[in-house]
RNA sequence: GCCGGUGUGGCGGAAUGGUAGACGCGAUCGACUCAAAAUCGAUUACUCGCAAGGGUGUGGAGGUUCGAGUCCUCUCUCCGGCACCA
């Protein structure tokens, strides 16, 4: 027998496994049950880094191991191919984004093969196809139509050096979470999608769902939903402003009212230090939110001439604009209670304002009294779609000569990006200077039509891509009813922390919107959701290239194998939680060894031998195993199989079936070798298409049973027994141990405990 | 500040309230070798002791229990989410 080459047999077998197409998943299968297993497709930045394998390979041990449990397992892999990178590559290099993007995918494809992962190729979703993004037109205009899509004009954060529109998500620390870039505010037009019309539900149903309590409350805090009341006062001028409180109780202690300087009432208003007021508000405007959040130093002018009535007591109290009350929360006005509020307080002291102690009353009976009303607000915010880019699904709107805008027709969709645009970036819209889209919306519509230049950003893209792969080449429909019936909802999403907030409730919101229109049955997309962690540099630092500390998996891949960076990452320590790990080059050795034992033991099979005094090990390690995959803690179940082959070593010779198991067992983390082992055997089909190994209880009854003797709670000694024996002689023989009879001495017990299989516990 | 998570050897980590540190890495010693690597064997929480054996130990302080890494109370650290959100 030759040695391990991982390099032959892990490209042998990954060509095999294509060319037979083991990994082709039918709709269903008779006999199995469906389970969907899914992982977030990828940008395909054409660098398949050590995140990749880990986001992927490790899942698809799981994936295997359902298999091998008699389960038809989807776990399908696609990408998420719209994004500025390829945008960026053309203004930077010329060329097309759609070939640079095809050139990546090839490139991915290529090394996710060398994974040696289960997916399903032929299911394959391009968010940038045509095919594809035809569907995600055709469900805007599905929205339009329900009123779920709107044009407004926002505040909007703008990157300045990507020269598009931001959402609230993708500004962290108030830069560009893409190129680090400040944001600004700005005033723009754009396309929106409501769902903060869904915010009680994406609140609301997240107490159904088999979810990590990390996620529900990072969901819960980012949807931000805060019940109150909304009350009317009365102003000096016989205007009135209305404004939001969760404290409506305080409503007595009310000694003034401040607007955001935003507040539409303040040009209406007969302010007498209008210049004054006026000189506020732009100052305000110039500053941008994110120094307006940091500088915690309280502002504000008071507007002369103008009060409000206190509805519950009739008292008169002054008006000020602030901006430290924010206009896109709540009325955009608050009620000062520097009494019960700290930020009230503060600004009350600093202007001078009164501070009263008045008794609180019931926030309920007082809202209904002073005719208010019982309100939730959120800090959620509808999602603002446009994209002032080009490398996008283009937003399937014209507008007539008048300007009004109408959804293209479903005829007409796939709405086509068109071609021939130039990619230097000159602050407008690039497919602004399309002559293709335009003559093409001319031809259509009619002289004078207009195309939407907008596209949108790709978090739309993303937010159905499940359906897809159900029925990726249906021409039809996004994906027939009968397929998702089989396969939806997902039964296990694992993905990155990162979506959290963005892609994970996007996509939530997306899955109700379909549900509501009666084009998907169930509300809720994914039954079990699991987040991963990092994997870190060697130093404990996440990779980075000016940290120095990045490993890449292709080398570790050429030197090791495939099958041993899979199963080195399932080794670190539990999957499915957001726990950071260290990539540890000498770590990843210790499972090539580990591999390279496997592989040598293969020389003391005895084909004669039946039984041997590892037996019930085996079965111990096949349960034991099964049940820490079931739990994602692929990093025990290694260690289980890592003691199994200890103990088999120690042996003259072993029984094949023993060996056999080990493979089986092995075969998910390692599929190569496994496999390679397993032919050796003279087995000639797959190991991949192989049943999990089952064990019998019968072998897990221990002849005897080692119990630990403590005197007082210290273990002092231990006694090896039958384990049925009466509870009497097992005290008898704690008792009997030398040292407990040395600090026993001759004393009575007060009480001997005694736990079956555990311990014996003298408590003296 | 609010919410969520985390804390165990030199390192990654393991432990249904029942012998803390499985498994792996690293380290030390030994075998093999001219030598090194690889491989194999032994040791490896800290500490006192020649040894037998003892003491201490899961961020910290209390508590419940025959028995606590695990349960309860308080507290600290680090990580993540939200934050002038009324």
């Amino acid at each position: 027998m030759e040695g391990y080459n991982h390099r032959e047999i892990e490209e042998k077998w990954q060509e095999k496994w294509a060319l037979d197409g083991i990994y082709k998943v039918p709709d269903t299968e008779a006999g199995k049950n469906n389970f969907y297993q899914l992982v977030e497709f990828s940008y395909p930045s054409g660098n398949l880094h050590t995140g990749h394998w880990y986001a992927f390979a490790v899942p698809d041990i799981f994936a295997r191991y359902k298999r091998m449990q008699g389960l038809n397992v989807l776990y399908p892999m696609g990408f998420d191919a719209f994004g500025l990178p390829a945008e960026n590559a053309a203004i930077k290099n010329g060329g097309d984004p759609a070939e640079w993007t095809e050139r990546q995918m090839e490139a991915m494809r290529t090394q996710l093969r060398s994974m040696g992962a289960s997916f399903d190729w032929s299911r394959e979703v391009v968010t940038c196809a045509p095919e594809y993004y035809k569907w995600t037109q055709w469900m805007f205009n599905q929205f339009l139509k329900n009123d779920l899509v709107y044009r407004d004009i926002t505040m909007v954060n703008w990157c300045p050096k990507d020269q598009t529109i931001l959402a609230n998500e993708q500004v962290v620390d108030g830069k560009c979470e893409r190129c680090g870039t400040e944001v600004v505010q700005s005033e723009q037009q754009q396309w929106m999608l409501r769902i903060t019309k869904y915010a009680d539900r994406l609140v609301d149903d997240l107490d159904k769902l088999d979810w990590p309590e990390e996620i529900k409350s990072a969901q819960r805090n980012w949807i931000g939903r805060s019940e109150g009341s909304e009350i009317t006062f009365k102003l000096s001028t016989d205007d009135t402003v209305s404004v939001f409180t969760t404290r409506a109780d305080t409503l007595f202690g009310v000694t003034y009212i401040v607007f955001a300087p935003e507040h539409p009432l303040l040009e209406i208003l007969p302010i007498e230090n209008r210049d004054e007021v006026n000189a506020y508000v732009v100052a305000t405007k110039k500053k941008q939110e994110l120094e307006r959040q940091q500088s915690k130093e309280k502002t504000g002018v008071q507007l002369k001439g103008i009060t409000a009535i206190n509805p519950a007591n009739g008292e008169e109290v002054p008006v000020w604009i602030a901006d430290y009350v924010l206009s896109g929360y709540g009325t955009g006005a608050v009620m000062g209670v520097p009494q019960h509020d700290e930020r009230d307080r503060e600004f009350a002291e600093k202007m001078g304002l009164a501070i009263v102690d008045r008794p609180l009353v019931d926030k309920k009976e007082i809202t209904e009294k002073v005719g208010g009303k019982l309100v939730k607000t959120y800090r959620l915010r509808d999602w603002g779609i446009s994209r002032q880019r080009y490398w996008g699904c283009p937003i399937p709107i014209v507008y007539d000569p008048e300007g009004k805008a109408h959804a293209v027709p479903d005829e007409h969709l796939p709405w086509l990006l068109p071609t021939d645009v130039d990619h230097t970036p000159d602050g407008t819209a690039p497919l602004a200077r399309s002559k293709e889209l335009l003559e093409r919306t001319e031809k259509i519509f009619g002289a004078g039509w207009r195309p939407e230049v907008e596209t949108m950003d790709t978090f739309v893209d993303s937010s159905w891509y499940f359906y897809r792969y159900l029925d990726n080449k249906n021409e039809a429909t996004f994906a027939s009813p009968e397929k998702m019936d089989t396969w939806m909802p997902v039964d296990l999403y694992m993905g990155g922390a990162e979506h959290t907030t963005m892609h994970l409730l996007y996509s939530r919101f997306w899955t109700k919107a379909l549900h509501d229109l009666g084009l998907v049955k169930d509300s809720e997309a994914y039954k079990v959701r699991r987040n991963r962690g990092l994997i870190l540099g060697p130093d404990g630092n996440k990779m980075s290239k000016s940290k120095g500390n990045v490993i890449n998996p292709d080398e570790y891949v050429e030197r090791l194998g495939a099958d041993t960076v899979r199963m080195y990452l399932a080794f670190m320590g539990p999957y499915g939680v957001t726990v950071n790990y260290p990539w540890d080059p000498n770590g990843v050795v210790g499972v090539r060894r580990f591999l390279e034992r496997v592989w040598k033991l293969k020389a003391k099979i005895d084909v004669e031998k039946k039984v041997c005094k590892t037996d019930p090990l085996v079965h111990k390690t096949i349960k034991g195993v099964g049940e820490d995959i079931d739990e994602f803690k692929f990093n025990t179940a290694i260690a289980k199989m890592m003691i199994l082959l200890n103990a088999l070593e120690k042996e003259e010779k072993i029984v094949l079936g023993s060996y056999k198991a080990l493979l089986k067992l092995l075969s998910p983390f390692a599929p190569h070798i496994a496999e390679e082992l397993w032919h050796e055997l003279d087995e000639t089909e797959s190991i991949h298409l192989a049943s999990w190994p089952t064990y019998n209880t019968d072998f897990l009854i221990e002849e005897t049973v080692t119990l630990a003797v403590q005197v007082n709670g210290k273990v002092r000694g231990e006694i090896t027994i039958a384990p049925d024996i009466a509870k009497e002689d097992i005290e008898a023989a704690a008792l009997a141990l030398p040292r407990v009879i040395a600090i026993v001495a001759g004393g009575q017990p007060k009480k001997i405990i005694v736990v079956p299989k555990k311990v014996v516990n003298i408590v003296f």
